[in-house]
DNA sequence: CCGTTATTCATACGAACGTATGAGTCAGAA
DNA sequence: TTCTGACTCATACGTTCGTATGAATAACGG
């Protein structure tokens, strides 16, 4: 986490950065690889080779793949979570945030569309994150959770389970982005057109709307 | 899908279903370590070997490991796809059938928990999944986005785009099986306990109910 | 009984993989 | 200028992989 932290009290001055650059090349060369081809599918040839450095470059600058894959999936969740937690400490109603927590994964997705595959990938293939990754989840999960309760506090959210709702929230987006190339393959609906994107927005906030929202009794504003 | 029909005319026989019994040891085997440890983690050798046979055994009854994940998905995915089907056709509103879609899906999940890992780790490598699955995952697309439209018809469900409600529905338990064995290490939620379980269940119920449910004015019976 | 044939088995092959090693390069401090 | 240390690079190592090959085995029809 803090390692790799050079330029220690007096000593050896790096050259110019040289580098650090070659590190976020590979940042980046893994992170449009692991997601295409999975982790297995992206060789250490293939990612030197597109970030355009050596096959060594990545012993060196990380010690192994699976911590380039750690840095990769670390790098790519941290905006994410960043964004998700600004949208819940927003104003309005705790059902506004949540909705906007939503929409914050729209439009995050729609920048960075392998980034669900790159998580999901290794989920679902039954390995563990690196802890690093997992504290990020968990920070997540938290405020989507501590959302609920508060929704549930002002009457805009319907009482439930509020880790059990964070996921149901959450699954949305994520599904959505994972299937999304199936989808185009599966019939009509392509995912890729701003159009459908739009109309999936709209309708995940819909239903994320009813979902949560009380019986119609309280709702509040 | 039915090229594998030995017994060809008048002629060679096989002995006894020795073969037969191999060939469903290979996917049974292969079910297990797919589902755990992904498609590339699990090795033909580790396969043929847990199945207690040959190495040579997957390259004679399916002429490759690719064919054989694609029998394993096959044989996972049928019955699954048959419940859904089911349900989709019982008694009631098509939205008292949805939500047995929903429980469909947790019962067999509850069965089989590695079904989702061993679907979606693929279509989250970004690999496409044989045809013959993708020929039952449209069948189940059209069962659950045809429910929509029928509800939409006798009032019980609000109006909204059939696939990406379909897709809605669906990612509910598919999500949840998946993030499960996460869920424990994340936080105190555990999925693996029957109560928790069941918790689960009726909090995908309502959730479901509720995003699909109309405005209320005319909901009926 | 013999020959055919489905199936099993041991072993070999070639390719691809992640990582290790050691020499080469070059900017900056002394 | 010389030395030092960060960084790059070419190449080698050992392993593991999926698949191919051909011999052994055993059941069945004739």
């Amino acid at each position: 986490m803090s390692q790799n932290r050079r330029r220690r009290s007096h000593a050896p001055r790096p050259r110019a950065d040289v580098g650090e650059e070659t590190r976020s090349d590979l940042i980046a060369a893994g992170r449009r690889l692991f997601g295409q081809r999975g982790y297995d599918g992206a060789s250490v040839r293939a990612i030197t080779h597109e970030a355009g450095t050596n096959l060594g470059a990545v012993t060196y600058h990380f010690g192994s793949k699976r911590e380039l894959y750690g840095a990769v999936l670390e790098q790519g969740l941290r905006p994410i979570a960043e964004r998700v937690q600004a949208a819940a400490r927003s104003e309005g109603t705790a059902l506004e945030r949540m909705l906007r927590v939503v929409e914050a994964y729209f439009t995050h997705f729609e920048a960075h569309p392998d980034l669900p595959h790159l998580l999901m990938q290794e989920v679902a293939a039954g390995k563990r994150p690196p802890p690093v990754v997992l504290e990020i989840l968990k920070s997540v999960k938290e405020a989507i959770a501590g959302l609920q309760v508060e929704g549930v506090a002002d009457g805009s959210v319907r009482p439930g389970h509020p880790v059990l709702t964070a996921l149901s929230v959450v699954s949305q987006p994520v599904y959505l982005a994972l299937v999304a190339p199936l989808l185009r393959t599966l019939g009509p609906v392509d995912l890729s057109q701003p159009a459908t994107r739009e109309l999936s927005l709209q309708h995940t906030l819909a239903f994320v709307r009813a979902g949560l929202a009380p019986a119609r009794s309280d709702s509040p504003r």
